[in-house]
DNA sequence: CTGAAAGCGCTTACAG
DNA sequence: CTGAAAGCGCTTACAG
């Protein structure tokens, strides 16, 4: 923007062999370091003459502030916000983690992510290491069975935001899925459709998002008065290839399922791929959106991560800004949604588009 | 593990208002500072009276250590290593960032990710910050066109890795897939099941990634005796409903393509599900893996963005260990691979099994 | 085995 | 408009 365009790269100044502090900007400048602070930061009262002198000196030392310093006499409080996940390999997590890091954008806080791999003892580890690095706020897709090991740190008045499962054991924010409604919905429309025998997949029962879902799905199913066969209710599928296996072996048992409905995105995402593979006519309808849903005319309960994320950074933003109140509970909708051209009749009822046609 | 499990929770020590120090728990241990630091940080020469006495101190003040305050004076360098990626939505930079966290786990290191969206000014500004924080080391998926800004970085020792693309104007350490030979697989095998009309579609042309993919289709077609039609060969293609309506404009034309050349994920799985919608027969080839390649068939250009991550990852762990050196280029296999069952001819030549049935 | 002093690189709270 | 002193919460480098 300003300066010519560097041709030939100009001859570098000599790179300091360690980082130049405030001090040595301070020391070239011949004005003290409150000074330096004051003409970088933009802060007012100094001379334009100073303020040039200084920027000169920074830009002759390559300066570069160092945040932990400026933080740590701030309020020994990290600009960052740590966000705990089960892992970036599933897709709801990674759009969740890109949400929220949209979110932080208009605070210009940075995000530290880990992952838990679903294991409590991890969760436990990461979050401990996350407080200690002082994060701003921590959010987290808690898998621990018991979350009093936070109740100093939420009483310090750390926001705490729990995001698609609720924390046990301790009042705190949390956003959560409207899972009941968007189950509700999606038997609803199988159910319509004439099916009977419907398979349910689910991960980790140990999740309070699996159980949920199912909870619901039963309440659901015996509301519309089916039968619940339990070789049908299948749980702690974990990943696409299991839900493919299960679904096959499933599809190849006497009195196969009808319809199919998975109760995350790895889990319909196998589903289908079976079906695809089999070349089955069975409905299926699942939870959280997936990449070809529409294209497969695949029927979903369209939630969206990025969504919940956004939602859960801002509810952090706010905390931070007003500081604690009361504990909230954020529901999100969660609704069906027929996927695909349309032309065909109720989604959950129809054969995914593909899947007949290889039929 | 060690004492009895809570009943109800245990009368919870009045939490102190504002977080304990080390101070703190010297003060109410009745000893100094510097003894504090030894017992918690499991250093040699504490009696094991006044260690446990410590301890007992700590917990009750539910000390936990400032890591900023530590790090500030080991150094002024923090324990986290930042990423900088396009942006979490794409599987490909979830999945690298997913490899570049399991690398770090070995170290204990943390990963602090933001995303530039592929704009220039945000690469520079997030890099900025970055560095501010003073992060142990950088991995940077490049999006600027010239990286001497972080010539005086580079020189001051923190190590730097480029991943997926080069820097420009700057030696530093990177990795990158063998785009060539991922290509020239891919046209061979499209050429030799009888394709002479191939659609190309390539993300921003401003990406060496797009530009080295297509340089190497070129020459790769070239080499065919295909001759080029430009309106075959699409650029600037970003997501999966641009890929999609590029595909389907391109099937409407006269003179269709008989396959599809997918220059990444978002591009191959728009091809495919515009295929899916239309039920055309063309062949796809894609650059880059996807949930349903092998249940739809799709052959493949098979990368591994975790493993990119995970090498990324372990060549910066590498340098903080042993110092910098030469700046080094690692190359990745990206080999085609035949996705699904396998029990129909080459996969370029067959139309994707889907695509077929429905057709 | 233990502690007092100094310092990491900034900002705060004053004083001029 | 500018600066000297103190301090954020730890660890380093010594001394005993």
């Amino acid at each position: 923007m300003e300066g010519p365009h560097p041709g030939p790269a100009p001859p570098s100044p000599p790179a300091p062999a360690v980082a130049a502090t405030l001090q040595d900007v301070a020391r070239l400048a011949g004005v003290s370091a409150k000074t330096v602070a004051r003409a970088l930061n933009g802060e007012p009262n100094v001379r334009d003459a100073t303020r040039e002198r200084v920027a000169r000196a920074a830009a002759a030392l390559r300066f570069r502030p160092n945040r932990l310093a400026r933080e740590l006499r701030q309020g020994a409080r990290t600009g960052a916000v740590g966000l705990v996940i089960g892992g970036l390999e599933n897709p709801f997590y990674s759009h969740l983690a890109a949400g929220v890091e949209r979110a932080l954008r208009a605070e210009d806080l940075e995000l530290v992510i880990a992952s838990t791999d679903d294991d409590p003892e991890r969760e436990r580890a990461v979050v401990q290491t996350m407080l200690e690095r002082r994060v701003r706020a921590l959010l987290v897709v808690p898998v621990a069975e018991d979350h009093r090991y936070l109740e100093g740190e939420r009483s310090a008045g750390t926001p705490l935001v729990f995001v698609d499962r609720p924390p046990t054991g301790l009042a705190a924010d949390v956003v959560l899925w409207d899972n009941r409604t968007g189950v509700r919905q999606a038997v609803d429309a199988l159910v319509a459709a004439g099916h009977r025998r419907i398979a349910v997949i689910a991960d980790r029962i140990a999740n309070f998002t699996a159980r949920e879902r199912l909870a619901a799905f039963r309440e659901a199913a015996r509301a519309h008065g089916l039968g619940l066969e339990p070789r049908l209710l299948v749980v702690d599928v974990h990943d696409v290839p299991a839900a493919r296996a299960t679904a096959l072996r499933l599809l190849a048992a006497p009195e196969p399922p009808t319809a199919f409905f998975g109760l995350n995105n790895r889990i319909t995402v196998g589903v289908v791929a079976a079906l695809l593979t089999t070349g089955g006519a069975q409905a299926v309808v699942g939870f959280d959106d997936f990449d070809l849903a529409e294209a497969l005319g695949t029927t979903v309960v369209a939630n969206d991560p990025a969504a919940m994320g956004g939602r859960a950074g801002r509810l952090a933003l706010a905390r931070l800004a007003a500081g604690p109140g009361l504990p909230e509970q954020v529901l999100l909708p969660a609704t069906l949604v027929r996927r695909g051209s349309g032309e065909r009749g109720p989604a959950a009822a129809a054969p995914s588009r593909a899947a007949a046609a290889l039929a």
